[in-house]
DNA sequence: CACATTTCCTACCATGTCAATAGGCTTTCG
DNA sequence: CGAAAGCCTATTGACATGGTAGGAAATGTG
């Protein structure tokens, strides 16, 4: 399945906002940018498409950056997909002037409409902290893991 | 789910050959053309893709035009797609220089790369023939449909 | 054999999207 | 005030998309 940077880039930015904002600091772009090793400017566009979507709040001035604007386990990843790009969840569209019973109709209802619905009742119900779950879970395997050698 | 129309069009092309040589007769892009309303000379170019794929034979001149070359059931979803488009059941490439326990790495296992792994099962389980059957249905249900008016 | 038919192959093109890069304005904290 | 940040807009090169076009090669039919 191929995904825009765009939406990667988002979704790891946001992932970064949430987890490095609990202390209750704003979070950079510049500081995502490092961590992440994405262009800063590039990101910082894409984070206008996260504050849009109403995931973030901006914090203009020194000691600014973006804090998220609810907690992380009330952002669903299907909102947040949407906000970046609208047409990874969307369906695949039925030509206009198409009488139902065609094979179009049915290829559509017989696999992508299948394959979409899938992907947004999955996404519809993990959110933002899930995400944080699994990267906590990695980084406490990785411990242990050094920990050993 | 955005999909090309390569994609789309590719499978419905495939599924009307084989609908439509079940009595024996080599089915040409004109007919294809016609029933499903796609660019003649775009729809050759999509099928030779078809064709390198291993799913249909070409039969040229008079009388000429396109069987498959295997039944239906031993046609798999998954394979046919990888022929249209090799990056639709592509994994979402992990970067370069990056060490485990990162973010990135964390949303790809826990978002990205199980979205993949269900659509590559979904699509590894189903057959041309599966979308046959549906067409079949279908159209039984729009005859008795009809009949009811 | 001649010919119509059909696949097959190559080239081309216009448009749009992607993935940035760049510059500068605005706001805010210290 | 001045630095640090977000915010906004424009531009760009590369590539993909969705075709169009022309013709060569093969092949069954008359």
């Amino acid at each position: 399945m191929k995904v825009s940077t765009r939406v990667e880039y988002g979704l790891i930015a946001l992932t970064d906002i949430a987890i490095n904002s609990e202390n209750g600091n704003a979070v950079s772009s510049a500081d995502i940018s490092e961590r992440q090793n994405i262009s800063q400017k590039y990101l910082e566009q894409i984070i206008i498409g996260l504050r849009q979507g109403g995931f973030v709040r901006g914090q203009k001035g020194s000691r600014g950056g973006y804090v998220l604007s609810r907690p992380a386990d009330k952002i669903y990843l299907c909102d947040i997909l949407n906000a970046l790009d609208n047409s990874i969840l969307a369906d695949v569209a039925e030509n206009g002037g198409e009488e139902a019973g065609g094979i179009r109709s049915s290829v559509n209802s017989c696999l992508w409409d299948k394959l979409n619905g899938y992907m947004r009742r999955f996404t519809e119900r993990m959110t933002l902290a899930d995400l944080i779950s699994e990267y906590r879970d990695n980084s406490d395997k990785k411990e242990n893991y050094m920990y050993y050698i």
